[in-house]
DNA sequence: CGGGGTCTTCATCGTTTCTTCATACTTGTC
DNA sequence: GACAAGTATGAAGAAACGATGAAGACCCCG
């Protein structure tokens, strides 16, 4: 679980960090404005914490610069406090949840928990050529004919189409279906293995390839 | 359990999905009376609250709209405090219940446990297959014939049928059925045998499974 | 205190799933 | 067109997972 912070005050920012890299996740951060919206425009994360005060470019801009992008990543608003205003005007624009400060740190691992399964639950169908995913359901249906997928086959097609339209790294990948056991030096082609298979069991002969390989990077599922 | 949130203070809207969410109640909402009615006819919920005082169309009309469409999804108003015409106008539209802002969360939660035990009790019967579970007489059936299951062998399965066409994690099962008691680092596989002898019980010997394993997830119960 | 039913623990088994490895194929580069 | 790096593939052993039967712990009732 990647989560980007964009947060100018700097004691601050480090608490976090600790606090989210102690929870194991994993963070990247941005103190001002324009490297923030850079950074939530060019990388893939799976939550960001946005703060609205902001040198260079304020944190609502930054908000609706992201979504006109058409990035969906969740998004929890840090607040001063009292500031409904900006609260009201956040979530119009888009945010998924705010929280003023000062706040504690298990409420905010609470909301980030909470703002990770609305993610998931909140839209359980994705969809490339003929076949669909439902997270919910936990199926995945091939010409409306359910598919048995493995484990990890299941968690790999549920990440890149998570990431639908993105080229997703390998490593990105791996990182996210093996969690902690992931070992980045180990040089076998376990991932690759599982492609295989994955690909054998849900692509359709005579359509396009719904997994497609970004050489050097990884693998893909685009929008169709 | 679904809930649609149809209210236009965005604020209290935040507040009523995180004490939801936190009940474990999936939430869907809306802020103003168009989308409102399109969710409420379009989806399914388990219980909708309604605000009157809407922008765009107001909530009596959604009310109506929505008897008028057949939808009989129990619905919760939220009026200010002393419209007691709306009340009774409302209770006269269909509405179920009806609670007068401002009002503290522990109450609303009652109220939602109300409507909901009220709603089971008309419609207390599930199925799959050949085994119906009467929540209310606490009873199952298998071929018309009643099972005698244990008290956490019924627990389970009310719990599996519950969330009929879901994958349920072993987790989530476990906290529900045991409660404080759960503890998660209790490797012992108890759950596995209880589903080993509930599967005993109602299964039928040349019909699908009724409780489908989902490996690495947990269990699920399938429409038909 | 005893006995029935119920719940949990334990050891073991059979499958499914994962990883590894050897080898073959692709793609881009010089 | 040859080379290297990256990716695909099939097969096989290793590991993980869930299913099972049986035994002991627990609990409530009289």
């Amino acid at each position: 679980m990647n989560i980007l912070i964009i947060e100018d005050d700097k004691e601050l920012l480090t608490n976090l960090r600790r606090s989210l890299e102690e929870e194991r996740y994993r963070v990247e951060t941005a103190t001002d404005g324009r490297t923030g919206l850079e950074k939530g425009l060019s990388e893939l994360h799976d939550l960001i914490l946005l703060d609205i005060m902001l040198p260079e470019i304020n944190g609502l801009d930054i908000l609706r610069e992201m979504r006109a992008d058409g990035i969906n990543t969740p998004v929890l608003m840090l607040t001063a406090r009292g500031d409904i205003q900006d609260k009201i005007h956040g979530l119009d624009l888009g945010a998924d949840d705010y929280l003023a400060k000062p706040f504690s740190v298990p409420e905010l691992l609470a909301r980030i928990r909470a703002l990770m399964r609305r993610q998931t639950e909140k839209n359980p169908l994705m969809q490339a050529g003929s076949i669909v995913l439902d997270t919910v359901k936990r199926l995945v249906l091939k010409d409306g004919e359910p598919v048995t997928l493995t484990p990890k086959e299941f968690s790999i097609l549920e990440f890149l189409f998570y990431n639908q339209g993105r080229a997703v790294s390998r490593f990105h990948l791996a990182e996210h279906v093996w969690g902690d056991e992931f070992d980045p030096f180990n040089m076998s082609n376990f991932l690759d293995v599982h492609i295989k298979n994955l690909r054998k069991k849900i692509q359709v002969a005579d359509e396009p390839l719904i997994i497609e390989t970004i050489r050097a990077v990884g693998y893909s599922i685009k929008h169709r």
